[in-house]
DNA sequence: TCCTTCTATGCAACTCGTTGCATAAACAAG
DNA sequence: CTTGTTTATGCAACGAGTTGCATAGAAGGA
């Protein structure tokens, strides 16, 4: 179970309570790997308890008091046994691909704004993964020699630019196919 | 849940019984949607129940027998009702790219080796994937005038295999910035 | 003052997905 | 004639993920 693991890369990136966790993995993280509120919480209470990471108490004006987790010692060192066994490549869960293939017994063209919607949510991703690319690692106040964290977070988000530009193509071509086939059945 | 479309639109695609889906899970399909075999016959027993398959007791020779499964009429009416309401955009879930992050705290060469063996997982698939576009859709053997089904079954896997250049494409970079950062922390 | 919004945390119930195990028919190889 | 492989189906238990609901502090606006 791998979200064990991206809550203790993302607490050790930047300490955090569970709220700004979920924040992130509307975010960043969640570039990767998505996570509810109550999944967070259901895991920080149980990595606490097993060790893996402390909480600190912390009091806050204008806003309700917050726990702040960081990763303690067992954590990381569970995180470096996971980061040194080998894990399956990923399994694929591909809706959008499945109603593609089931429009051949309904109507293709019944589709296409399903279709369309979801070029725009790859389009504004994409637009959003450039923004933050020129924000931290491209643009004029990025760091001149980045280290190694920024390196590997920077590769990471030029594979979410490839797969969205990927993406977008192919949608494309879904459309393409999709007119072609034409409304009737 | 999409696995009851997805197990739709194969049995709609070709008949068949909860084994043959498991083996058809392991390639055509299971190119954008996978199952175990247990997840299979208990989603084929609700769909029964429910009315939306039909059953076929098949005795054959030289093999145990078998039930072959049907779309019932009801079960197409639930098909295209799925169809026609809008899906959210995927929600990832991308282990190696927690990896990645996570080795800025360990040693990232200790990464190479795994990356690259991911890197030969898409290499075969890619190979799968071109291999079965040449069978079915360019090869001398295939039809020169494709139906819709055809054509959305072609259109899915030029989404497949989109996705494995990309994705070796991004493997290389990965492989390129692991390299870079070295054997040191 | 009430209503809404944002921050912040959590329980309970349920469904989905995985893992381990079990059975059995048919054939092939030793 | 036992052992292993492929086809074929299934139960039981568990773990992961989703959905609905609940609480509460603090701020801002009607």
């Amino acid at each position: 179970m791998a979200l064990d693991h991206a809550i203790l890369v993302s607490l050790l990136e930047q300490p955090g309570s569970g709220y700004e966790l979920s924040r992130r993995f509307e975010r960043s993280i969640g570039y990767f790997w998505t996570a509810t509120h109550q999944q967070i919480y259901r895991v920080l209470k149980r990595m606490e308890s097993d060790g893996w990471i402390q909480v600190r108490e912390v009091s806050q004006q204008a806003r309700p008091d917050k726990k702040e987790y960081s990763v303690a010692a067992p954590g990381r060192a569970a995180l470096s046994r996971w980061l040194h066994e080998p894990i399956e490549p990923e399994s694929v869960r591909h809706d959008l691909a499945v109603k593609i293939r089931g429009a051949a017994f309904d109507d293709p063209a019944a589709l296409i704004r399903e279709v369309e919607r979801h070029r725009q949510a790859h389009t504004d991703r994409l637009a959003h993964y450039l923004a933050g690319e020129r924000r931290d690692f491209t643009g004029p106040g990025a760091p001149a020699a980045p280290d190694a964290g920024q390196q590997l977070q920077h590769v990471v988000l030029r594979g979410g630019i490839a797969y969205e530009r990927m993406t977008l193509d192919w949608l494309d071509d879904v459309l393409a196919t999709l007119r072609r086939l034409g409304p009737a059945r």
